[in-house]
DNA sequence: GCATTTTTGTTAATTATTTCACAATGTTAA
DNA sequence: TTAACATTGTGAAATAATTAACAAAAATGC
């Protein structure tokens, strides 16, 4: 009755529920994983057994974008790759630019997320001197003053991985640039506009998380 | 009615809910930096401004620990912190492994949680014969083989910075080893045994959702 | 071609989480 | 001491997310 309707994928989305949103990354990489293996077809439970989702949590998180599956049969990998892949905006490259080149920095600009994902970091800006000038993994460190002054409203989000202390500042920087997303590596909680928007990697926060389930949650677990 | 008995803190947690959880780390460092500038009361209003969370959200998650603050006065923050202390294990070290020093790994391993945390990278592990027998920030990096046989039942949890073909196999050593806590940083899946427990930080997928939620969600904000 | 099996897509039920609303109670200031 | 104020703690309501259940339909095997 309600079927969305298809076509450009991109536009199938007014009531994706927010915990939906936050799994389809995962569903994509691991449809990549599985083309490049070699499967071309995959129900819902057995993907669910890979990706540790209930089979019908899976099959209700497709069904906002329309019917993708086929009963009897399940879903073919490369067609549902390919329609996350839109979905997520990687069939045109994302520019990210990242600020901080400490060893955080360092390690996410030698990842640079290039493998299997368009998108990119094209440009990192530091403080430090020794720093600025330098070339990593191809990416090349300016001076953060560069950052009030560049024209960044063709980079999509920037990667925050700046001591806490700066992070607001650099923040800053970065909004009057023309940038509306953030990656916060920092434990800072970020005061922005209204039509910026963040999300937080808090490393610290996820190992205590952790500690805390090992030694609470764990206790009274059925059997 | 239902008042939670207090007294050992660590005790009063039938029922806290996942989500709440979630947040107390986030208190906790909160209340540790409130403290820290000298700040000796605070209200769950203005707590809830600083961690961005609703004022409500945050008195219902500290009620689960039973009263904690003092109707028309606020929480003390000292108090507070050093409760969440406790709930949060941080009271006594907690000993943990890196397994995996690659950019990320020694990023990590530079940070070692030390600054506010009662947690400590104790020992990593690596196969790189280039790396065994050094040592970054005051932790030696061993080799991998030595996990196989190490007793880590004093180890809380192990941090996965390996690659993601070898995150299983390094898992299963670690879990042979005793250990039942994994921050994974790969984006593997882990298949582990039903008394072991995950938490995933998996940087492209966050990345990935910002995106999405940078094209998508943000659209349709309200003003 | 037909019966059986598989598996989706979806509605309904359940569970979890957040938010509302406000009584209860301590705080503050005069 | 007392009135005015602030703020908690919490039931109840609203939202959000997950899980169950199953009809519909396609796939498979004979």
């Amino acid at each position: 009755m309600s079927m969305v309707k298809m076509g450009d994928p991109v536009m199938a989305n007014q009531n994706v529920p927010q915990a939906t949103a936050e799994r389809l990354p995962l569903y994509y990489r691991t449809l990549q994983r599985l083309v490049a293996i070699g499967k071309t077809r995959i129900s819902s439970s057995e993907f669910g057994g890979i990706v540790q989702i209930d089979s019908t949590t899976i099959r209700k998180d497709f069904s906002y974008f329309g019917a993708l599956g086929r009963k009897g049969y399940g879903y073919d990998t490369q067609h549902l790759m390919e329609f996350l892949k839109k979905i997520l905006y990687q069939d045109e490259l994302s520019k990210v630019i990242l600020i901080g080149v400490g060893h955080l920095g360092t390690a996410l600009l030698n990842h640079n997320f290039q493998k299997n994902n368009n998108t990119k970091i094209v440009k990192a800006y530091d403080v430090d001197p020794l720093k600025i000038g330098t070339e990593i993994s191809g990416t090349s460190v300016h001076s953060m003053d560069e950052l009030e002054t560049d024209d960044n409203r063709e980079i999509t989000a920037a990667i925050l991985t700046v001591p806490a202390a700066h992070a607001q500042k650099a923040a800053d920087l970065a909004i009057a640039s023309g940038i509306h997303g953030f990656l916060n590596f920092s434990p800072t909680r970020l005061v922005l506009p209204q039509d910026a928007y963040v999300r937080h990697v808090d490393m610290t926060v996820e190992l205590q998380a952790l500690i805390y389930f090992l030694n609470h949650a764990m206790e009274e677990r059925k059997s």
